[in-house]
DNA sequence: AGCGAGGTGCTGAAAAATCAGCACATGCGG
DNA sequence: CCGCATGTGCTGATTTTTCAGCACCTCGCT
């Protein structure tokens, strides 16, 4: 088990608000870690759109470190980065202040967005589980 | 009929992302102008969390609008603001956005997520429409 | 042993963002 | 008519972000 020892950052009791908090490259290199599995700086800079010098990657990447939002571990000399709030939780908030902003914080409207696009296919398991979602929801939606 | 002729900063030929290039009181106050109908800057200073001066938000606003994003309409001797991006297209950045962070693209993944709550109600029209985009959309799985 | 590639740590400086305060206009109530 | 509340326009300074460049280390290879 290729494990190491997280060297997290001692920093802050931080809340998901501090994923709102972010300036303009650490909330692009968030992204970007979400996105990548475990990247290295190197990685990471080949993700963006526009990058900047590696260093001036290495420097956010150590930032954001620093303030707890990241961690990174040892893989042979260099390090992998990862976001120290989990995927599943960090997609809670993100859903969760989009439906704020857009939707007026209703589900089912987000819903109906994203699913209104003529290139969705659904499997079987997916269609299944969102019926049965569907079928709880309109119950509930009758009281 | 209250209306007044935008003043539309003459500024870039923006595209959707110039959303994802905002600093962080700029996409505070942004998403603040998408959840309200037309505030003025002291309405946009009431809605933030914990506001700087009143002056700075005006500085912020004043910013958003030189650069494009945002348009201001005079009302009487104030100014109200608005974004520039319809509410529907943002909407659409933002969610593609979301997709591609967070689902790796499965837009099925992420209406799963959305709907996977207990507390969600569905009126008739909203789950008639989403059982027929389901219906569609797993036909097109099917093929 | 001597490269070169690819890492890290660190530092300093340029650029951008953020903020507060002033001067001035306007509308309104007493 | 005066004073006050609520606006705007503008300016200057602080703080934060953002960036590039060194010095050094370590591996693999010839």
């Amino acid at each position: 088990m290729p494990r190491t020892p997280h060297a997290d950052a001692d920093a802050a009791p931080f809340t998901p608000e501090s994923l709102e908090q972010l300036s303009r490259r650490e909330r692009q290199i968030m992204d970007i870690l979400y996105r990548l599995e475990d990247p290295s700086a190197a990685d990471v800079r080949a993700a963006m759109a526009d990058p900047p010098s590696y260093s001036a990657v290495r420097s956010a990447l150590a930032l954001l470190v620093e303030r707890g939002l990241a961690s990174h571990s040892r893989d042979g000399q260099r390090y992998l980065y990862r976001p120290t709030v989990p995927k599943k939780k960090a997609r809670r908030s993100m859903l969760a202040h989009v439906l704020e902003t857009f939707f007026e914080g209703s589900r089912p409207q987000a819903a109906l967005a994203l699913l209104d696009d003529g290139d969705v296919r659904l499997n079987d398991e997916e269609y299944e589980r969102l019926r049965g979602l569907l079928e709880e929801a309109r119950d509930r939606g009758e009281s």
